[in-house]
DNA sequence: CAAAGTCATTTGTCTGACAACTGCTTTAGC
DNA sequence: GCTAAAGCAGTTGTCAGACAAATGACTTTG
């Protein structure tokens, strides 16, 4: 389940991605504005030193998001920054601890939310998979630090049970993927070992909270606890030294 | 700014789109379960009848929301459903009644959250800022409902202004996403002007109570506020008969 | 002067080929 | 008989060139 400790890096980088990483750059920055008409395909490939077909699938990528729209016998034109039709977390949203942070502040935002309408939608059965996944953060915080994988995987299911319990799909998708972002990013800066050192039964009793009141079916407390238990979370990680400077 | 009354359909649809959709539903659907191998793309391109130009376009798009993770060498495979890098809202999301509840769902906890922070960080510039854009709703309401274009862009401009006084770019981003495909396909099936009828000053209220509590900044009541005004705005457009069998 | 037709330009698709890589089989060497 | 190297078929990644379809500007014609 855990990905393993060196990470295949596709070294011979997709020319597609490259180029497309390129041109999206361009735009960011400012070098094309909306509006703006990009160099034709075959002018790209000439400058880029790629076959056209190459071209055309980063072109095609970001034509999928939106950033621009061509035209059959025209050309492709940069469109408007809110015409955008994708949010996606890149891993250089990692780079920067300012982003981190946003980023984190995101995930406390829906999370919370999506415990909000659990706690009026979940049924029986969603209770009695969220409990077990307590249950199993508590096993494994009475054993110590030993566990600290198997405690990082139940609390994240925990969450993930909740979100589902909402019966909304689009925050399942949502809360999903930002936490696998957020968690195999911070994994990689070794920070979950860090963490488990953190993890005393204070935090459970957050968790705990965010449970009775799923229980109960309170939805203004659900809420709160929650957002509690990730600002708390952020914050313990923010005080942190070895991830002060990424 | 207002998009024109009959929106340009791209007629000859792409055929990358139409194979990356295909094949995006194989899977979403269970014919093609994570972990599985796609069929090679010679002989997609000989299923679909396309070029493997083609094929390559969709399975790039398709990589690149982290649906599929192509080898060179062995094949292409469906990836663990939470390993989804991107976010995306298609067209087919407005066709059915409950995604349209479950977007604005969504919209609500994220907007409310946004508004919570711009509370703690919102500048005095930000705040005259979101002030001229009440100011710009009331008038209109003012003068009744001939300014329905009005009124309704400076609903948007006011919530976006907020989300921007949050000082946080992902909310910005996802908002501004949010926002833009809900308004345009609420529009396409002419909701806007059956949403004007409905505006009266006891919606303003809903909005200066927003404003008010930004201006003292009051994060809770803020975050409250504005769940209250999207809670209310949804069940106003839920009531409405026109809509309530899309 | 206006309407139709022509043409160069650009994106969309097709075809075929080769390069790079992988997993498996076969073979050479001991 | 066993191991390691070499070969091989299959797959994705890239390349090159061609034609189809659409567009805008120019030219021609009534």
């Amino acid at each position: 389940m855990t990905s393993g400790l060196f990470e295949r890096i596709d070294r011979p980088r997709r020319l597609p991605d490259e180029i497309a990483r390129s041109i999206s750059e361009a735009i960011s920055s400012g070098q094309l504005k909306p509006g703006d008409r990009l160099p034709t395909e075959h002018a790209l490939s000439e400058q880029f030193g790629v076959a056209r077909t190459v071209v055309r699938e980063a072109v095609s990528l970001l034509k999928y998001d939106g950033v621009i729209s061509p035209k059959r016998g025209v050309g492709a034109f940069v469109t408007e920054p809110n015409a955008r039709s994708a949010f996606r977390i890149s891993g250089a949203c990692f780079e920067k601890r300012r982003q981190l942070v946003q980023l984190l502040e995101l995930r406390t935002g829906v999370q919370a939310e999506a415990s909000a309408l659990a706690a009026g939608a979940r049924t029986s059965r969603d209770l009695a998979r969220i409990a077990a996944h307590l249950t199993e953060m508590a096993e494994a915080t009475d054993e110590g630090l030993a566990n600290a994988t198997q405690r990082f995987d139940a609390e994240t299911a925990f969450y993930r049970a909740i979100t589902e319990a909402s019966g909304n799909d689009y925050y399942v998708e949502f809360v999903g993927m930002i936490e696998r972002n957020v968690t195999e990013n911070l994994r990689s800066v070794a920070i979950k070992n860090a963490m488990a050192a953190e993890w005393g039964r204070e935090v459970l009793e957050e968790h705990r909270a965010v449970f009775q009141a799923l229980d109960q079916g309170d939805a203004e407390r659900a809420r709160t606890a929650t957002r509690t238990h990730f600002e708390r979370a952020a914050s313990r990680l923010a005080s942190r030294a070895d991830i002060a400077d990424i």
